[in-house]
DNA sequence: CCGTATATGTGCGTTACCGCACATAGCGAT
DNA sequence: ATCGCTATGTGCGGTAACGCACATATACGG
């Protein structure tokens, strides 16, 4: 239910020195950009390693710069007074982190966790805002994506009030290997309560069940999802209209158009 | 719980043709924008009356009006495929329904419900959408006011996760109270439920405490908050969050400059 | 004034989740 | 191999909210 204070928090992103770097169309979102944005955004990019459990956007702190996940997922976390905490979204490769930048508010009132170790593109906030008021390609892709946004975080309301532990793990295992290059997870239970905002023991029932059902096996902080079909079928609705709402607000090949 | 089809469904709108209309400027974002804004967009306004119950968005369907509430109350709903509901964000004179239209999407997944009566500027969808594509101070205002939705839908979320239905009995009835003119609500305490996404029963047990406590007075269909002061007390930490981050991001006076 | 519809009150058994305590099991370092 | 840390399993009592059934009370129309 609570998340101790972070030992990685001091983690500094580190500039990825290796031969094969994944190109910055590798994220949806920059990957739609017509060519002449991709001329100006691209020099600036920067690729960076995220560690597991790095505060990448702390809530109320002006955020400096925006991430483009590639391979890596950042969990958007709201930690309340007392400790607990609540996954409001989660980021991969399918979006960006730091729309609050364009939106005029500088900050959140909730903070970026990396939830999956994994490389991002890190630009300087004030490069995308100077190209966000071009109002061009970006403005209205950044548009689509914000309201991809808002309908994750209505249907986490939602799946808060109405569903099962079990149902809202479902979500949370298909909204991550989504983002993931393969059906593989490093994620303890411990951390995946944080996450919902439920006790461990809770995700532990609702594990072991999925595991009997054949859905997933786990051990150790490692999660393999072996039956994704019937991970489907388990699941409450909320994944399918997020992805639905997804799909048709962002779909390839167009979003960048307007 | 369940939502029964509204019987009210079919009422339309009526023009106001009282002799005394409250101004445009009687919602804040109508309010904050620059003169030559509103020299474009005020003459294409036009002032609806809005019946409780009133459907003035569906899930799904496009938009063809945005609303820009005086006095009523518009409350963002997500119906499950059960019937089963959960309100996820409510809008008042403090903001629009159907930022959808400018975010490019056309539609929701929440259905937009007229929680409590009243008056609206209603305008053409691309009438909004014309004006924000002139990327002037609409632009930069409905930007700030998505991060304000944003922000309130985030809370609700976290709400629903951890919060008891006597603590978010009182965040309802602070979000609504704030939107209207005095503090006295037309809402039975089913309807209530229904927003909360919890039993009528539940919301009995919380009000009557509240009533006990001297907090609200209430009897079918009509509830007065007496004192305001206990009743932040008693709330939880999610009305303020929401409250301090809208004054943050829409300080009065500010909102519309960019 | 009465009947009816609607709003609210109440009780009861059930369930999901909580908080806590502690047991077991895998994995890495020495 | 062993130790120790971390991850997971399990049991138990407590509680908040649920689903249901039904009682009461207020408003309203004829």
């Amino acid at each position: 239910m609570t998340i101790d204070p972070p030992a990685v928090k001091a983690i500094t992103e580190q500039p990825n020195t290796k031969a094969t770097q994944p190109p910055p169309e590798a994220n949806r979102l920059l990957c739609e950009l017509p060519e002449d944005v991709k001329h100006r955004i691209n020099p600036h990019l920067e690729l960076v390693e995220l560690k597991l459990g790095q505060v990448i956007g702390e809530a109320g702190c002006k955020m400096r710069y925006v991430y483009f996940p590639v391979d890596s997922i950042i969990s958007l976390l709201y930690v309340m007074e007392n400790g607990a905490s609540a996954e409001i979204a989660v980021v991969g490769n399918d979006g960006m982190v730091g729309v609050a930048l364009f939106m005029g508010g500088e900050s959140t009132t909730s903070r970026a966790v990396v939830q999956s170790a994994g490389y991002a593109y890190k630009l300087f906030g004030q490069r995308l805002k100077d190209e966000f008021n071009r109002h061009g390609a970006l403005l209205y892709l950044l548009l689509r994506y914000s309201q991809v946004l808002l309908t994750q975080m209505a249907q986490t309301a939602v799946c808060n009030r109405h569903h099962s532990i079990e149902q809202q793990l479902c979500r949370w295992l298909l909204l991550s290997i989504d983002r993931l290059p393969n059906d593989h997870l490093l994620m303890t239970q411990e951390l995946i309560a944080n996450m919902l905002g439920v006790r461990r023991e809770g995700v532990t029932d609702a594990a072991g069940k999925l595991q009997r059902m054949g859905i997933i096996n786990y051990s150790r902080g490692h999660i393999e999802v072996v039956n994704r079909k019937l991970l489907e079928d388990t699941c409450c609705e909320c994944y399918n209209v997020v992805k639905h709402e997804s799909e048709r607000l962002m779909p390839p090949g167009h979003c960048g158009k307007f």
